[in-house]
DNA sequence: GCGACAG
DNA sequence: ATCTTGTCGC
């Protein structure tokens, strides 16, 4: 247990308000109401004390994986944040509650992240979330939403474009161009390798932009996929 | 009205 | 998301 360095219990992940609301929405009204509560309580200004650039010490990436009928599978790996190494993880596989539905996605995989939330024996400073957060057509994302059930800050990063327009940034690793959507910017089209398709990079709570595309650039060092998701990503398949 | 639509 | 081979390029 000494070497193993998924043994290192640092801080217990606080297990009272992560497990998903008893009665979950079932209807797209019900999930809809939701948004419209929740939205007001995102804060997307950056946490002087949390997910700014030297207040991370673990950062966590999430992803759901499908298997045959409506299972999901929920994944969590939290890595150093220097040295971007595993340093726990956890799964959790289960019926999927709600279907998928554009604009609702979070109703659809949060329950079995926030599962796997509980079992973490660390708690990381920073989630970085497979989706989006405010680039969303009510505002509250994925991203947004599973920072106001933890209260940690998270921040969004999809592999596709989803809502507001965009141009194509440089072609350089850092390049980047804004994403609008009604006016309002509320993301960035980010290049994390040189002449690859960006990410889109958008914020979920208690970080902001800047900080979250610094984040996401020093967590994506060599691969186009930042290293938090593309683990959370192999182990919700395995 | 019609199409497009994170994973 | 998932079903799927080979292939071009650093």
């Amino acid at each position: 247990m000494i070497e193993d360095p998924l043994c290192t219990v640092v801080e217990p992940m606080p297990d009272d308000r992560l497990a998903a609301p008893a009665p979950w929405p079932t209807t797209v009204e019900e999930a809809l109401a939701v948004q419209e509560r929740l939205r007001p309580l995102v804060d997307l200004a950056d946490d002087p004390t949390g997910a700014d650039a030297s207040g991370v010490r673990h950062v966590a990436g999430l992803d759901v994986g499908y298997g045959a009928g409506d299972e999901v599978t929920g994944a969590v790996v939290v890595l150093d944040a220097g040295t971007l190494q595993v340093v726990d993880r956890a799964v959790v596989r289960e019926r999927a509650r709600f279907p998928y539905v554009p604009g609702l996605f979070a109703f659809r995989e949060l329950p079995p992240l926030l599962a796997a939330l509980e079992r973490l024996r660390i708690t990381p400073e920073l989630l970085i979330c497979d989706g989006y957060g405010l680039a969303h057509p009510r505002r509250f994302g994925l991203a947004c939403h599973l920072g106001v059930l933890t209260g940690l800050p998270t921040v969004g990063v999809a592999k596709t474009a989803f809502v507001g327009r965009y141009d194509t940034p440089a072609p350089e690793r850092g390049a980047w161009t804004p994403i609008v959507l009604d006016g309002e910017v509320v993301g960035r089209a980010l290049r994390t390798r040189d002449g690859v398709k960006p990410v889109f990079v958008s914020q979920g709570h208690r970080v902001g932009l800047e900080t979250a595309c610094a984040h996401v650039l020093r967590l994506a060092p060599r691969y186009r996929i930042p290293e938090p998701i593309r683990q959370a990503d192999r182990l919700s398949r395995s």
